[in-house]
DNA sequence: CAGGTTCTGCTCAGTAACGATCAATTTTTT
DNA sequence: AAAAAATTGATCGTTACTGAGCAGAACCTG
């Protein structure tokens, strides 16, 4: 049996029932009880579930999708973290707009199965969505950069101009100070457009992200209400965020991530943000 | 020329359990596991599929997507025979708007690698061409229907309004002696769009197809510059087609089944239409 | 708090899978 | 028809995964 394949099937195993004993999970899976111990702990760094003792924990709600589980990096967990605060932020029947990216992916992840009006321009947030019953999506049109999978072009942004959505939850390649960038010409016009035709604009950014530029600008800080980071972020740039925009930190800790129904909300501390912020979101 | 073939089959294996041995894939399709091995790197590199130790998984960014399922049905050899013969029209360079549905979906396999600005409203399309270097890709921007994979609605037409191509490729649900249909309004209005958006409009049509209506009428067969068909197409209808559109039927000839290349060019005959018919094609 | 029990991380050897290589075969080109 | 190229399948040394065993830590239970 691959490994794998069998970690994808424990996740599915505990998708249910939230929790699953070792000994369990071992004999369903007809392995020896240190290989799911292993997958156990692999599992988890990668964000997936906890473990407590004897047994492991689901932390965040899987897709029904089979084929979720992508190409692990380090920083998964932490944006998963990241994903999971967002989501709580969206409640049913709104409308949300998902830019490119992995964490935006990990955020469609979590999105999966609610009743949603998502609009995107990632292909493979698409190809997510595609299939889902509860969820409405519209694709923005226009050219396809085939590296990144993200719709772009003059073309997108005339179809974001006819769409309003509730929230837009955008990627950036670095933030300073002063404002957001990123790497792509084409990208940063349709970004903007996206941040127009939003309600709340919401960036997601893992904390590797902070203090970093990129070559292109993307706006100030006015233009975002909200930017949620993982907590690995320095103190230093916790106070440095502009007054208008509030900064929410997801943390990883155990007993939050024990949460396990959709309602993850609770997951993520407001700091940062000044007098006058949009605190508009229960976070 | 077999190896092409292999992959595709290899990809149609896992579409349906997400995954596969390598020693299962190598026992079905009758090669050693070291062909399965080398497979597996290539349609990796490819995107197409993760390899894990023992096997593959599919990746998520190509969903299920029916056109792969039916293996070689004789209904997919007559399409892909129609695909060959549509793909033998267009040229290096040229600019090709591709509907949703199987046959189209079989013209985009015979399109792939070659120096073309494809167009299209369809997910599984722009999957196929989403890894492609030599292709450039635009998706049309809508609400995405999740049944069939086809992006719809008025805000697709708005971005094929900004479009012209030099070929249109289309899919209907039937035609008669009169007019063609489709069995979804809102695909009719698209279609439309479509059409207009074109030089010279393709319609790709089975044999099946002929004499069955569908619920909506898309339009008069004067639009329509060419029509291909397979060989099954009973004799009295070559002669009931308008006299503006030219009839191609695609033959089975089996040396022309196995061309895979671009170059099909040669195995479509014409023999409908009328004296003015567009005949400008070098079928 | 003591004692027993369960669970855990760790190491280690056996095994299965891997990539690289090369000869045999098929296909294509000349 | 001969030569060249590509593809395939077998082999081999190396790597990665697995399961068992073990010492110590964590958890009841009285």
């Amino acid at each position: 049996m691959m490994s794998e394949q069998r970690r994808l099937k424990i996740l599915d195993l505990i998708r249910h029932e939230g929790y699953g004993s070792l000994e369990g999970l071992a004999g369903r899976l007809g392995v020896s009880e240190s290989t799911v111990r292993r997958d156990a702990s692999i599992l988890e760094q990668e964000g997936w579930l906890r473990r407590t003792r004897g047994g492991v924990l689901l932390t965040s709600s899987l897709p029904e999708n089979p084929h979720f589980r992508q190409h692990q990096t380090t920083a998964q967990a932490q944006k998963r973290a990241i994903a999971l605060v967002a989501a709580g932020m969206v409640q049913e029947r709104e409308t949300v707009l998902l830019d490119g990216g992995s964490t935006t992916f990990e955020l469609g992840l979590q999105l999966m199965g609610r009743n949603l009006q998502v609009v995107t321009n990632s292909l493979p947030l698409a190809n997510l969505f595609s299939h889902s019953e509860s969820t409405d999506l519209t694709l923005a049109g226009g050219h396809l950069h085939s590296r990144t999978g993200v719709i772009l072009g003059p073309l997108a942004e005339r179809t974001l101009e006819q769409i309003h959505c509730r929230w837009a939850f955008l990627s950036v390649a670095g933030l300073d100070a002063e404002r957001l960038y990123n790497d792509n010409q084409l990208l940063v016009e349709t970004e903007r457009s996206m941040m127009a035709a939003a309600d709340k604009v919401v960036v997601l950014a893992d904390s590797s992200k902070f203090g970093r530029r990129g070559m292109f600008p993307l706006c100030d800080w006015e233009r975002v209400h909200c930017v949620v980071v993982d907590q690995g972020l320095a103190e230093e740039w916790r106070s440095v965020i502009g007054r208008s925009t509030e900064l929410v930190i997801a943390d990883l800790s155990p007993e939050l991530a024990g949460e396990v129904g959709g309602a993850a909300a609770a997951s993520g501390s407001s700091v940062g943000g000044g007098r006058d912020g949009n605190r508009t979101e229960e976070v």
